[in-house]
DNA sequence: ACCGCACCCTGAGCGC
DNA sequence: TGCGCTCAGGGTGCGG
């Protein structure tokens, strides 16, 4: 899913279509586990409503409603936010797209997995929020409630410091990826950056975050860092289900040091790149560079 | 407090 | 063609 610089990307290309225009109505699926806010009480408290901001916020993206009422929304794994303008042809897979009639493939039309569909005052698109699996969230926080998911989260991995992984690394056991992983450590990190990270930092993914010298630690956050914002400048990665709001690849995909090379040679020593579980997700790295 | 794991859900790709 | 299996960028909640 979406990571840090796929919902950056997402956020600013998507804000043009949604802040300072007027929600006229809303358009949703069946209450489900996406929902945390049952769907009939989201259309009604959204709908005439004026989009004042769009932030981010690890890897949530918070609408700001006016008078402090807020729209908490997480992308989840197969979360797509869009503009009704997009194509098909990033959207949907190849032979989803194939079953389609030719007009469909061109233009996006709300499918069973379309579950906000924002219409909003004025020219310009509607704006689409896609999610196949409903692994994303979407939830109405009203002015002056607090939000646990919120709460739970640490500092932005844009903005942490190589003393916050070394403190909350004292005493761990558990592995260092799991560390990053962890939103209250450092909130917008995700499989991806986690393994490229720990690749140009040269360390092992599996090794107890305790035994991670604040050295180390500065050298992470350094890697950490200069990899999200070069995501981000490459418009973040597209490898199965991320595009961008208006349809488009992110590049990071081409700059991948680790992650998803399984089998295929180490770029800088040539040995194979390793993949095994750490922390129950899918990890990459390189033994011989990685101590 | 910490840690590992099951679970939420759908679809693509692969081997047979 | 079809079946069964594995895999997927995330996060929560439980029991040990």
């Amino acid at each position: 899913m979406p990571e840090l610089p796929e919902v950056e990307t997402t956020l600013r290309q998507i804000a043009p279509f949604l802040v300072g225009k007027r929600i006229e109505r809303v358009t949703t699926t069946a209450p489900s586990y996406f929902f945390i806010t049952p769907p009939a009480e989201l259309r009604k408290s959204l709908e005439g409503r004026q989009i004042e901001f769009l932030e981010r916020v690890g890897k949530y993206l918070v609408l700001g409603l006016g008078e402090g009422d807020r729209l908490l929304l997480h992308l989840g794994m197969t979360g797509q936010l869009f503009s009704s303008e997009a194509a098909s042809v990033r959207l949907l897979s190849a032979t989803a797209r194939a079953a389609l009639p030719p007009e469909e493939q061109i233009h996006f039309k709300p499918d069973r997995h379309t579950h906000l569909q924002f219409e909003l005052a004025g020219e310009g698109p509607q704006v689409y929020f896609r999610d196949v699996r409903k692994f994303g969230k979407v939830q109405w926080i009203a002015a002056g409630e607090s939000n646990d998911r919120l709460d739970r989260l640490g500092t932005d991995a844009l903005e942490m410091s190589a003393e916050e992984l070394f403190s909350a690394n004292r005493g761990r056991r558990v592995a260092i990826k799991a560390m990053l992983l962890d939103q209250s450590v450092a909130a917008g990190v995700g499989n991806i950056y986690a393994d490229e990270a720990l690749f140009l930092a040269g360390v092992r993914p599996g090794r107890a975050a305790k035994r991670v010298t604040r050295v180390e630690c500065e050298t992470i956050v350094t890697q950490l860092k200069r990899v999200l914002k070069r995501s981000i400048e490459t418009g973040g990665s597209s490898i199965s289900d991320y595009v961008a709001p208006d349809g488009s690849d992110g590049g990071y995909q081409d700059e991948r040091k680790v992650y998803g090379r399984k089998g295929e040679a180490c770029l800088v020593c040539g040995n194979e790149i390793k993949r095994k579980l750490i922390a129950q997700r899918s990890t990459h790295y390189c033994a011989h560079c990685q101590r």
